[in-house]
DNA sequence: CCGCTCTTTCACATCCGGTTCACGGACGCG
DNA sequence: CGCGTCCGTGAACCGGATGTGAAAGAGCGG
């Protein structure tokens, strides 16, 4: 059975994921994110496609209910945003949908109309 | 049990609706609609083929009775069919039958005459 | 105890969505 | 016509949701 070694690889655009390396490649290169981030990217990219509750991804993430008023993965969702747009500028992969909660997909940013 | 969780799809032309994702996918990329437009989406599809009444419609996507004035169906239905319209150009989805409600259905746009 | 990083909390700014208002066109009726 | 009803559509209003920078708290290794 190969799969005792499953490297699982997730990948989206120029994005690599090795959720057992704890790594991720944008490009090519490696980008340092803190194992909140890490956690909360790969929950994110596990259900590409797919809306996930604030709920849900703080369950997933933390580990316990997400409590009213905190903010926390909002300032995560900033951080992996900015940290993603920064190795990979004009590509946007974390969508807010208001009253749902996140969804991760890569797009190009906006089509914006340079003068 | 591996259907533990059936995920609804709803299908309609290019549409693909996921109730359970509030997720809706046009031609294949994602459309971002809040709670209401949703909702009220929802509501429409599965009465597929049917005539839904302004007041059958308020009940199941606010949860009341509709109030004598009350124009947010009128604005809801018209924000959607934009967003519709905007990512399916060509297509219309949601008619107006006047004096009775609305109804679903992918249609063409007038197989009109272009000035 | 220090210095470092990561995480959480806070405060403020900004955006977004739900409702309502306002205007106008389409239609039916006397 | 003149009037009323129904519906389309753009915009204003406002509270809540989210974005964002900075401070405070929590570990951790030296």
């Amino acid at each position: 059975m190969e799969a005792a070694r499953e490297q699982e690889v997730l990948t989206a655009g120029e994005l690599e994921i090795r959720p057992t390396d704890g790594l991720v490649l944008a490009a090519g290169r490696a980008l340092t994110l803190s194992v909140r981030e890490f956690q909360l990217l790969v929950a994110l990219v596990r259900s590409d496609g797919g809306i996930v509750s604030r709920h849900d991804l703080y369950e997933r993430v933390w580990g316990g209910p997400l409590r009213v008023g905190d903010r926390s993965i909002d300032v995560y969702v900033h951080k992996v945003r900015v940290k993603l747009e920064t190795a990979l500028p004009g590509m946007r992969f974390i969508h807010t949908h208001v009253g749902f909660g996140y969804r991760f997909s890569p797009e190009k940013s906006h089509p914006l109309h340079i003068s």
